[in-house]
DNA sequence: CTGAAAGCGCTTACAG
DNA sequence: CTGAAAGCGCTTACAG
């Protein structure tokens, strides 16, 4: 009493336990056990206590009590690019699953820069996030990261896998997702598929072309080389490429696109060349960018549904949390084909 | 010593102060000097705490710290639609300038939910932030955001105003941006000048109104009734509505369109009888979405700078947190014009 | 320059 | 069913 009294003079903080319990004429514990929901509490002592928390508008220190039980409810989620829808909408799946968890998010992005990326984990490991869901910034030293996140806190890595790391991951299916496309041409009867655009060297681009084999196997079509076309994955160099689809004598009628942004490319380019994407040649892209839908013509795709992704991220996190340590688990998200006017069946 | 000796047979929780003071063989108050960088530490012994420090791995718990000091290091950010680029783009600027100045980013989206929003900023308040970023969603009521917010915690509300509140308020020089776009035109040579879209009694729209009106009243140039033409603010509304420019006599050169949507679709409606956007008419955007410079002719437009306002977001709000409450402040963000290929000369 | 003690706002056995 | 006491990991006067 002595103490709510002084403080009751300032007035400035906000109510704690103390001014609650005083006002009720109860002791801390039985605000706390109300607080908490406890069954133990008498219908009668309850609704006092209640009518306190209304009248001094208490709010919750959930900072304090995570201290006294050695718990935290909050996630750290650290994006590498937040400009780029595909990651901001993957940002707000993981804060709607989590937020309907009772979690908190906390941010951090790093626009794709190791040095930035160490500097916010290490920022964050300082408010003991219960675990981190990590979109990895580009040439990320796993071993860097593994000293800066010790070694107990659950993690999540997202879409770039790092090398030698023990963390789980969640990744697009990039094989299924390119074997839909592929599939989906030859449904439609085509027979001579190429695969365009992207880097082989790259993981996800040797992921697709291997989907792609994969249907065009298990429907009995072979594949060439001169179909294997290597470009840039943008949409200037996809363009410049085009005459390379056309140089052998079994020409292709359609071909899987690496990305969105290469079958933008191959559209302009097949129009330089007088052919009429979506008539006279059939393709398909990767990514289902905003794009995609407003083209001419409007573009069969593979979407990634980045939403879903960081709902999804969001749970395996927390099945993590709450199971023991085990080995690292390798998760990939279905995608899903998007069916647009791009692929008619061969002239 | 003691509780030391037993913490560390189970040796699973994270070293503290306690531990570290053990191994170098000081007190805990010593190790918190050194770790706040006080001068009143000799070398010697600082240098100890840190080889300790470094040993253990120690990571300083900001939770704990805070509760003590009664302070706290996290900001939270509430975003209407974080899927929306021109929001994820904000965000990455506020998160930018709050972890250069040391906070943390407590992220919720509210996906223009006012019953999201109460819940999502219900949930934040118990994680003790020290100021709030509110990009309100659409409908939102003062007087039950006020009531989950208390009245002590700053706040700056960003891009929508709420009615009768006292919050600071940063948003969009509307007024500016189409004066300056106008201006612009102006310059290029146009003396019959619309403006075009939008619904006149948006707020935004009004202000853009109004600086166009300032811009032509500036040159000693007329504004006509029939040269203001309202549309849904959306391209295929847009495009519908374009006959409308060429009913009067004075038929104008040139539109300051209410944003780039409804210019591009204006580009459509010209185009659809027989005029060509860029030469036979100008017309200038708002907004500098990503497909205004992609667009044939690329569109002279008003840049919002999302990014940037994200960081003006932030400075601002600090600001406010060093500071006594003072009167609710008012702060307009500069536009910039974004020169293009849709506004040459009149024909 | 360093240490013992109190306390931030909460929760949790433990008595009663 | 309720209360007194200890403690989560820190920091801060206050002695020495």
């Amino acid at each position: 009493m002595k103490k709510t009294a002084a403080s009751a003079k300032n007035e400035r903080h906000a109510p704690t336990v103390s001014d609650i319990a005083a006002g009720a004429g109860v002791s801390r514990a039985t605000v706390s056990l109300v607080l908490r929901e406890s069954p133990l509490v008498h219908p009668n002592t309850r609704a006092r206590v209640q009518a306190e928390l209304a009248k001094q508008r208490y709010v919750y220190n959930r900072a304090a009590a995570n201290l006294r039980r050695r718990t935290s409810s909050a996630i750290a989620l650290v994006i590498n690019d937040l400009s780029n829808p595909f990651f901001a909408e993957f940002a707000a799946g993981v804060d709607e699953a989590l937020g309907h968890k009772g979690y908190v998010t906390l941010l951090g992005n790093t626009g794709e820069s190791p040095e930035r990326q160490q500097a916010v984990l290490a920022s964050l490991m300082e408010h003991t996030p219960a675990g981190l869901i990590l979109s990895p910034a580009e040439h990320s030293d796993p071993a860097q990261l593994r000293a800066v996140l010790g070694t107990h806190l659950p993690v999540l890595v997202f879409n770039r896998k790092l090398e030698g790391d023990d963390w789980d991951f969640l990744a697009l299916d990039n094989a299924r997702g390119a074997e839909m496309a592929t599939a989906h041409l030859i449904e439609r009867g085509h027979r001579r598929i190429a695969f365009y655009g992207g880097h082989a060297d790259s993981s996800s681009c040797r992921q697709r072309r291997a989907g792609y084999e994969q249907a065009m196997s298990n429907a009995g079509l072979r594949t060439r080389a001169e179909w294997m076309i290597e470009t840039a994955p943008s949409r200037i160099d996809s363009a410049a490429h085009t005459p390379a689809l056309f140089k052998g004598r079994q020409r292709p009628t359609a071909a899987v696109c690496y990305n969105d942004a290469v079958a933008l490319g191959l559209m302009l380019g097949l129009a330089a060349r007088g052919m009429q994407p979506g008539r006279d040649f059939a393709l398909t892209g990767f990514d289902d960018i905003p794009e995609a839908a407003l083209a001419t013509p409007p573009l069969t795709t593979i979407a990634a549904q980045p939403r879903a992704r960081g709902r999804q991220a969001a749970e395996l996190l927390l099945e993590q949390l709450g199971e023991q340590r085990g080995k690292p688990r390798q998760t990939t998200a279905p995608a899903q084909l998007q069916v647009r006017d791009s692929t008619p069946p061969p002239a």
